[in-house]
DNA sequence: TATAGAATTAATCAAATGATTAAAAAAATT
DNA sequence: AATTTTTTTAATCATTTGATTAATTCTATA
């Protein structure tokens, strides 16, 4: 018999073949139905490739689910902390950047957010163990936070509010687009539309929230 | 064999007994773990009964599902409608009852938002033929927020915004708090802490999100 | 108390599902 | 071209899991 997971030289070169369809197909049925509902033959029957492939690779469906998920949330985390510890920019900028990068990226891979959410719920040691959360965030944007509080040009409560307002604006309308479509009866091209309005509005809400003079 | 689901005098009687246990067990792990991760018999090892009984009370893993789902749907959906379609209380009162009402509801049942919006996702169609979410929009509540905007007292862009906002605003956090612990390193205490004074701030922010006189 | 109906239990079934195996095909190496 | 190694395939295994069955216990009522 062959022996499995031996990394060769032909692998290496073309990357984009088998073991990266399977990763491929994996990932979209993982965000969308999550590891318990999706079976590994609909990876296999997605990927175009025999089921067994699937554990020549990857040894297992947990495995394969591992590493797929690892990668998705150093992107998406990564990311987000990339724009926020940037110390070129102002927080003002910082938010615009976040905005339109975000809606452009959930505009595209609606399912990420809520998969994400979900994922780290059901397990939270991964995003330190793996990810390393910790180390990405309190550097320096909580920093650039505090300095604004003390110039008394933001009003002064936690900073972790203005954090989940920012995110949440953003992230919740494509967590709730499924609800929103229904409630107001809006169609998938003018949801997006609002989202288009949302990149030059969210700023402006979290101007008129963070600063004293109203 | 005994006849299934026949009801009896005695069931109607002390209705908390059996079947309002396995009720209560597949509510917490189907909130907790979704339905395909929530196995019959964890069900029935949480409701501490056996396991050919939820067969028995509810013929399947599926329907029991169906009807615990349509449940919290109604509860959660019909809370918030009633709220906005309530003719007597100005907007800005509605804001302060919605966010008061549902971080108390969040604050017990954190996994409730999560839960629903992955099943909507999932099954779209059921929330408006076994919920009817249709009927309970649209009256009342958009009519005011056009006044308001007719008036000029309210900036005028699509009304969903307002709500994305606010729904937003209250549900994100509960959402992302798995997240946000360890982002902020915050623990559940404090997480509390700050959701408390969010009742506060949320309608606070809303207004200045709103109103044209900056 | 006797009896019928309802509720509960342990044992078992059948299908689904993750994983493995051995053989075949393809590719690389000599 | 021959041989070795890697990749792919079809068949099969073992476990999990939703569901059923038949027997047993419990409860209400006549």
């Amino acid at each position: 018999m062959a022996k499995k997971l031996t990394k060769t030289k032909k692998k290496e070169k073309l990357d984009l073949s088998t073991e990266e369809k399977i990763k491929k197909a994996a990932l979209m049925l993982f965000t969308k139905k999550g590891f318990a509902a999706t079976r590994t033959r609909d990876i296999s029957e997605e990927a175009g490739i025999n089921l067994a492939l699937l554990n020549y690779y990857f040894r297992s469906k947990a495995k394969l689910f591992e590493l797929v998920m690892v990668e998705i949330l150093q992107n998406f985390f990564r990311g987000i902390a990339g724009i926020f510890n940037e110390e070129n920019t102002t927080f003002e900028e910082k938010v615009k950047i976040f905005v339109e990068n975000y809606t452009d990226l959930l505009k595209q891979q609606p399912d990420l957010p809520l998969f994400i959410f979900q994922e780290v719920r059901m397990n939270p040691e991964r995003l330190v163990s793996k990810v390393g959360l910790d180390e990405m965030f309190k550097s320096f944007f909580f920093k650039q936070l505090q300095h604004g509080i003390e110039a008394k040009k933001i009003i002064a409560i936690h900073p972790l509010h203005y954090v989940i307002n920012l995110i949440g604006m953003c992230v919740f309308p494509f967590i709730a687009a499924p609800v929103l479509k229904h409630l107001a009866g809006i169609d998938p091209r003018a949801f997006e539309a609002l989202m288009e309005e949302r990149k030059v509005l969210v700023p402006q809400w979290m101007k008129v929230i963070m600063e004293h003079n109203r």
